[in-house]
DNA sequence: CAACCTACCTAACGGCCGTTAGGCCCACAA
DNA sequence: TTGTGGGCCTAACGGCCGTTAGGTAGGTTG
């Protein structure tokens, strides 16, 4: 599902590069730094890249495909459920987006804000299309009665991809379950936190965080 | 041109440094860079700090200050008011830390991420702190009755921070109104979002987002 | 065989960075 | 008047950075 022009070489050092821009950042992360680490010399990546901005807006579009690919997913299998199902699935399919497939998409997620101008500009429009998706999900949720036609969807969505995105920083894939934290974030959304004074269905005897890790 | 102009020295460098650190970021703003902004040389900063690291954990200290102070207010005020009031209260609370009393509360939740280990290393004790007095919040309201047992505290606690945290990528204190937002979240959060099928309160007509500008 | 292409290397260039040493100016105290 | 020290400047250092020019080994193709 990658791009058809994708040569070996470049794609580990594609690896190499969205894994260091991830936990070191992006200026941080020199270009000897990425050769190194695939075993070539840092004049050797100008074979493959034109330059390390390239090199970012190629990890960024990487990144949105897999999260596009995820929404398709999650649209496709979700199409006949109930509101709830529904929007959890697409809770649970940003999260994995974000740690499966690569560090791509949780690279450009932590990446983004102090990216070099020229490649923001480049992947903003891809960033506004995967909003606008969120964005339509939910408008359908609210025509549909399932939604509290009160909730002001601009704020919904950018805090819910703030508490999503943020779990970057919290979350160890190795560590955790992802689909607790997906329920447990999903659920929370969409029930919200306060003790009602009847709640029936407390089946679910969740305690602990799943991820710890510094 | 960030630095207002009548303070004492240091005061005026730290906060052309706290802004420039939110807008551009740590590693991507030169020493020349902000002494610039303040109308010295950059040789002239190591009058004031010791080094680019100390100004940034110095920015670090400062905006936990603000936070904790901002906890301190919230906590008081609320104190015999209802819990939802209370996490309303708090909500408002760590968003006005992020946008009052300048850049600092802000440049750290940023900056916090990619600042280098020493830094993070000395600011680490302050931020658990914080952290800590949240999930006492949290935990209280839970032993009271007031939140619901089945939500997990620290995924709660996390994903709130995600939300409330990633406003500064959106959020123009300029351009919105803060308590709207601050409103808009804690119900988000407290009540959830499913439209239910009878839902009492609904006195409140908001309208639509607060703050936008890319 | 020769020609060519792919994938890398070596070596260096200019530039910007954090940082430092030493000097200068001026308000103010004695 | 002569210190004294706070606040800033100049000039430079070494270092790491992104980037480039030119070269080379090995495989493929005619």
């Amino acid at each position: 599902m990658t791009g058809s022009e994708t040569r070996p070489g470049r794609q580990r050092i594609l690896d190499a590069a969205a894994a260091m821009f991830l936990e070191r950042g992006f200026r941080e992360t020199s270009l000897r730094d990425v050769a190194a680490d695939v075993g070539i010399k840092a004049g050797s990546l100008y074979y493959h890249f034109g330059s390390k901005d390239e090199m970012l807006a190629a990890v960024f579009r990487r990144g949105m495909e897999i999260m596009q690919a995820a929404f398709d997913e999650a649209d496709l299998a979700g199409s006949g459920e109930p509101a709830e199902q529904r929007f959890h699935r697409h809770v649970r399919a940003h999260l994995a987006a974000l740690y499966e497939n690569g560090p791509y998409t949780a690279a450009h997620v932590t990446s983004f804000r102090l990216a070099p101008p020229v490649v923001r500009d480049e992947i903003l429009p891809a960033r506004d299309a995967y909003e606008a998706r969120w964005t339509a999900l939910l408008e359908r949720l609210v025509a549909d009665g399932d939604l509290d036609p009160a909730v002001s969807i601009p704020v919904l969505r950018l805090t819910l991809f703030g508490a999503m995105n943020a779990s970057v920083e919290w979350f160890d894939p190795g560590r955790g379950d992802l689909d607790t934290v997906a329920s447990a974030l999903a659920r929370q959304v969409w029930s919200g936190v306060a003790a009602g004074p009847v709640r029936p269905s407390d089946v679910n005897t969740h305690e602990h965080p799943p991820g710890a890790g510094r």
